[in-house]
DNA sequence: AGTTTAAGTTACTCATGGGTAACAATATAG
DNA sequence: CTATATTGTTACCCATGAGTAACTTAAACT
């Protein structure tokens, strides 16, 4: 530990020219304060965005609206974010990083297939509350860009799959029921990720309340039975 | 039967200004074609409208774009077409009748609430094959206009609410267990019109079983019980 | 201190695309 | 066969909004 020198580069700001950029220490409180400020700026204009974006949609949205309601101009939004896109991408990061995380927490876990999705949904529910994961999770798929849109498609696939890997595990375990793990899965994720489209945290229902009825409908179905 | 003279008023083509206009005999088949060509060429524009809109998504497909597809120009759609909105408008129409008939149909049997609903699910996963009601799923709540965009909630509205009814139904006649009625039914729209999002007629995944999976989900869950 | 880099501003460019005006062709009615 | 609606076209206008260039102010390291 102590003082250790890293010297590096860095991917100057808005791209195109790569600009190398001798790194100072970063041990000193205020070089991490310069980094750690511009991290803690970024993330609240991707807030920002994110909100907009749920309120008025992605292309009634303009970069101005964005600026202003982070008190700055429109140019210097390019000096956090590549482009409009990029901040859609940017949310994206954010999200995946949630979600795997939130994966890794429950496969971590021994439990059974039944319970691991159980934790999952009960995860899931109180992370699409945040606006950075709605927005994803309403603008994926809007992706401009043919990379960027594959990028995108690929780390959804990736999600998915794992959520998939649980069911079938619970089908060997014997705690799901026979089924099309696939069609499963989407099922759960359009249930799911319909709930951040119109759930609020600060609405009349109760928390709780929702992820019982999800559950309850993930585990029983509705049908009566007698 | 016979020869009804039907004398009445349409609203014209623009809209603005209402202009009063003495139909013809239609029983004459001339009369007849002419409203007849109009309407189907109005069914294909937003056909091809919705078809674009579910590829492209709405703001990056223009006017022009559409006109194209349709093999004419731009100021021609707006002969049969308000402005760009009103598409989604009319595609909204379109489906309101189809999914409210299909409900019509629905609750009309003499069956319990499961029942019905499991026939509300078996219609529904075919309408949403259709492009557009596709197009006016995917793209509800995108309305610009006060007005329209009230209306369109309002519809959509009446609609869970039917559907939520035939839950309440089946709760009084005990072929539904309890629940919540209103989450249950945003959690059943929500799945369902995920679907319409990835499911295609022409896919390697048959009908049937999809079909199968929604309804073995919504009746049983997955847990498995021993 | 004084120089360098970060952070932000004003003032533009420029493509896109919705919408319209005015004109042209085609069909229908009388 | 001519007058009148009905369809359609070409050629525009113009608002909007993404992105950039060039310049100014604030902060930070030596």
């Amino acid at each position: 530990m102590g003082n250790n020198i890293v010297v590096g580069y860095e991917i100057s700001k808005i791209g195109k020219k790569i600009k190398k950029i001798k790194l100072t220490k970063p041990g000193l409180k205020s070089g991490l304060k310069r980094e750690e400020k511009r991290q803690l700026k970024l993330d609240a204009i991707l807030r920002h965005a994110a909100a907009a974006f749920m309120e008025k949609g992605y292309y009634k949205t303009s970069l101005d609206d964005i600026a202003q309601l982070h008190n700055v101009t429109k140019p210097t939004l390019y000096y956090y974010v590549k482009n409009k896109e990029d901040i859609l991408i940017k949310c994206e990061d954010v999200a995946s990083v949630r979600i795997n995380g939130l994966l890794d927490q429950v496969t971590a876990c021994a439990e059974n297939g039944f319970v691991q999705l159980e934790n999952f949904i009960r995860g899931y529910v109180e992370i699409i509350t945040d606006d950075i994961i709605r927005c994803h999770i309403r603008h994926r798929g809007q992706r401009e860009d043919r990379a960027a849109r594959n990028a995108s498609l690929k780390m959804h696939r990736g999600i998915e799959h794992r959520v998939r890997e649980i069911i079938i595990k619970g089908m060997d375990d014997g705690s799901i029921r026979d089924c099309n793990s696939t069609i499963i899965a989407i099922l759960l994720f359009d249930a799911l990720n319909g709930i951040s489209a119109w759930y609020r945290d600060e609405g009349q229902l109760n928390h709780e309340e929702l992820v019982q009825q999800v559950l309850l409908l993930v585990t029983e179905g509705v049908k009566n039975k007698v």
